[in-house]
RNA sequence: CGGGAUGUAGCGUAGCCCGGUUAUCGCGCCUGGUUUGGGACCAGGAGGUCGCAAGUUCGAAUCUUGCCAUCCCGACCA
């Protein structure tokens, strides 16, 4: 069939591309590494982010914007923030265009137009933040301050991919500001479990919460936390980082507070994010062959009715039975939407929105009205069953919750199976190449065996697990006493 | 930015090697009708800068050169 995707087996990246292309999440866009995400998408994006927003503001934070535009002096600001995203930083050098004289119709850069000062379009916004806070900050009662904006970056990647990594992306980005080292840790720890909750909670992906070495630290970081998820294809992927920022920020640009016993300090920062990025996790962490499979909690159509019927008089009937029953749903607070086009078939449409991974789809034609009932599949497992139309929210809402379960626990199941533990180089290299996932491995600590093992393996530290267990042992490449096994995979 | 592949209608394609009327077929789309429990059928219809530009030729989708774009694999990265 023409919508028929690849399968997974057949090609993982491919099938990853028409997953996305087919469902309707996103489009190529004649921009280069750019996309459009389309309506489906964007449901969907709306979906994470309402509950995001939700847990964002419940941990005390409030919603604020700053500018796409940063001066390219308070850019360099940061010396270590500034050299870690300069080579991906796409500049505005002018801000006008003129008729081009020597081709009729066409518009060149005015020479005359150029900035004084070069604009640096954000790939990330301590910079801009942290100089506006300056401002705001001069008093211990001013802080904290705890900042979350919702925007768009542009990051300058050498290759893209749909949701993973795109040129232009969304996300959100916390800034906060504190008086002391701890708070500003707590805040830092705090994020990450927030982030580890929702994709466990509401896109039941099991992730594992760690620290990132030193060399795979955000720029400008003292320490950066991360949830690391696992892909179907036993890639690794960063799914959410919160940074503990120290000082660096605030001596960068002099943001100094005075605390209750008149002592004058640079104030302590964390920033978080999570992008559109999470959507392609979502994607590749539960989709079949057959097309998405969605958790239940963000769904942008959780039911889907379709009606089966034969001439105008049945029809009817089935509207009308189906008003009511919508109602019934909509009060139960489930999203739902009734197909009734007559332009495809019932088959046509079981085929799409599996496609579409709507969790629960409802078929009812002539045959269940007889019986009061309707014909219930559900999307991850494709199970259909006939339940009785009385009480049907109370059983929809019992089998969304099951799915939602089911997944997260199909997801954690796979995830765990690809922890192994890995004592010898062979054996470290064969685990890579043949069963894939996370590797658990001692290593020495310098960043130099990791840059090795990375050369060697392709393989990078993904994190060292919170609540590691120590143990003794050697470093998997150089022999090295270590303490802890870290995580090694590859990754997206 | 290196390596590989591919560009023909919205999508998927045939034709290209060996140049020759009006560019093939399927899906989708439009109109009318019959249909509808797993991707319907009949009849009619619309839709094309053959990626772009030069060149060779009486004649180019087809040959030559250059360019562009996209995808895949690397390096870089969320």
């Amino acid at each position: 069939m023409s919508k028929a995707i690849t399968s997974r087996q057949q090609d993982y990246s491919q099938w990853y591309n028409d997953l996305i292309i087919k469902s309707g999440l996103a489009d190529y866009s004649s921009v280069r590494g750019c996309m459009v995400i389309k309506p489906y998408g964007f449901a969907l994006w709306e979906n994470m982010q309402r509950q995001l927003d939700k847990m964002f503001k419940e941990t005390g934070h409030q919603n604020a914007y700053f500018p796409l535009f940063v001066p390219k002096s308070l850019f360099e600001a940061e010396e270590k923030n500034a050299e870690g995203f300069a080579k991906e930083c796409a500049i505005v050098t002018h801000y006008r265009l003129k008729n081009d004289p020597d081709n009729k119709g066409k518009l060149i850069v005015d020479p005359e137009a150029r900035l004084e000062e070069e604009l640096v379009i954000r790939p990330t916004s301590e910079a801009i933040i942290w100089n506006t806070y300056k401002n705001w900050i001069q008093s211990y009662r001013d802080l904290p301050i705890l900042i979350n904006q919702w925007a768009n970056v542009v990051r300058w990647e050498m290759r893209t991919r749909l949701f993973l990594r795109t040129t232009e992306f969304l996300w959100q980005e916390g800034h906060t500001a504190h008086a002391t080292q701890q708070e500003a840790i707590d805040e830092t720890i705090q994020m990450l479990h927030v982030y580890a909750d929702f994709a466990e909670q509401y896109m039941a992906v099991p992730v594992i919460k760690g620290v990132k070495t030193e060399n795979e630290r955000f720029a400008g970081a003292v320490e950066t936390y991360c949830i690391e998820a696992l892909m179907q294809d036993g890639k690794a992927l960063q799914a959410g980082t919160s940074h503990f920022l120290g000082q660096n920020f605030a001596k960068a640009f002099d943001v100094k507070f005075t605390d209750k016993d008149n002592t004058l300090d640079y104030v302590w920062a964390s920033s978080w994010g999570v992008s559109t990025r999470l959507i392609g996790g979502l994607v590749m962490a539960h989709s079949d062959d057959d097309g998405l499979v969605l958790p239940p909690k963000l769904a942008p159509i959780q039911v889907v009715i379709v009606p089966i019927y034969k001439g105008e008089e049945q029809k009817l009937k089935i509207d009308e039975k189906v008003q009511v029953l919508v109602q019934e749903l909509k009060a139960a607070g489930i999203s739902v939407k009734y197909d009734d086009s007559d332009n495809s078939r019932p088959g046509w449409k079981f085929a799409e929105y599996e496609m579409k991974g709507v969790p629960v789809r409802i078929a009812i034609g002539a045959r269940d009205l007889e019986n009061n009932v309707v014909e219930v599949a559900r999307r991850d497992t494709k199970e259909k069953q006939s339940i009785s139309i009385d009480g049907l929210s109370a059983t929809i809402i019992r089998l969304l919750n099951d799915i939602q379960d089911k997944i997260y626990k199909k997801a954690t199941a796979y995830r765990d199976e690809h922890i192994t533990p890995a004592n010898q180089w062979d054996e470290f290299v064969q685990l890579l190449d043949t069963k894939t996932g996370f590797i658990a491995a001692h290593w020495d600590g310098t960043g130099e065996t990791e840059e090795k093992i990375k050369e060697l393996t392709k393989a990078t530290i993904r994190c060292i697990p919170l609540n590691n267990t120590m143990e003794n042992g050697t470093c998997i490449l150089t022999g090295k006493p270590s303490t802890q096994r870290v995580l090694f995979a590859r990754a997206y």
